[in-house]
DNA sequence: TAAACATATGCAAATATGTTTATATGAAAA
DNA sequence: TTTTCATATAAACATATTTGCATATGTTTA
């Protein structure tokens, strides 16, 4: 009982639901994950810590750069609680808005051709803006 | 995405979730709770208290006593995630002690055909002497 | 090898959560 | 209507958890 526990209390926080979120359509690396979420690095790792401990995450390693994708192993009640959350956020704004970031992100990406640290805090910041 | 959260983190406690199991097969008093989980009354009408006003929980009134029961009309995201904490315990030995208790502590209600907070004191002690 | 870069982690302050004890409320019985 | 009983809630305290900042690690490029 103790297990499901713990992997509740990683779904007690947004930021970490949105991670999630994100995951479930497309690896991404912390750089990418700053960007889209607007959050400081120790704070996008962090949570990419607790998520992958918690057996929700693989990591692959490319270079400088780390992404992060949901398992592709994932046990029965995580993927459960995942679909669940997929579910029951169709209409939620902030993960709508968070979905069609991505795609702009991506589309930025493949623009500019790089995938760094200063490219993926120009976009952030310009989302900053532009709202 | 703050409701959802609101949700989990009242999963993210053992003993709301025995709490919750158990109301899951039976209605239950406040002081029938105490005596099958073994805590203080405080803690039980708190946790109680917490789950009900998140949406999980119908009361009942009956003279002094309070019953407490899942609700009927539990909206799909709560029935989901019952279900699933239901699936995932099935080999659970803490689950399974409940349940088992439960049994016990309804036949023994019967023999005494009391239902307060003596009785269930008994009840609950008896237990913890007979481990 | 040094410098730059992406990521991870340690630590202290701030915040939230749980626990215990005491007390309040409200219904029933004496 | 006083007392008893079941339940709820408040206050004080202890314990987790999150957050921001500084710094460490490990990889690449100059």
């Amino acid at each position: 009982m103790k297990a499901i526990v713990e992997i509740f209390k990683l779904l007690t926080d947004e930021q970490r639901i949105r991670i999630l979120m994100l995951l479930m359509k497309k690896e991404l690396s912390v750089c990418q994950l700053m960007g889209i979420i607007g959050a400081s690095q120790p704070h996008i790792s962090r949570n990419l810590s607790l998520l992958y401990k918690g057996g929700f995450l693989e990591e692959r390693r490319d270079g400088k750069l780390r992404f992060y994708g949901t398992r592709g192993d994932l046990s029965d009640g995580r993927r459960a609680l995942l679909d669940l959350l997929v579910s029951q956020l169709k209409s939620d704004t902030r993960y709508n808005d968070d979905l069609m970031t991505l795609k702009e992100c991506t589309e930025f990406q493949k623009k500019v051709g790089r995938c760094d640290m200063k490219t993926l805090t120009a976009f952030m910041n310009r989302k900053g803006t532009s709202k």
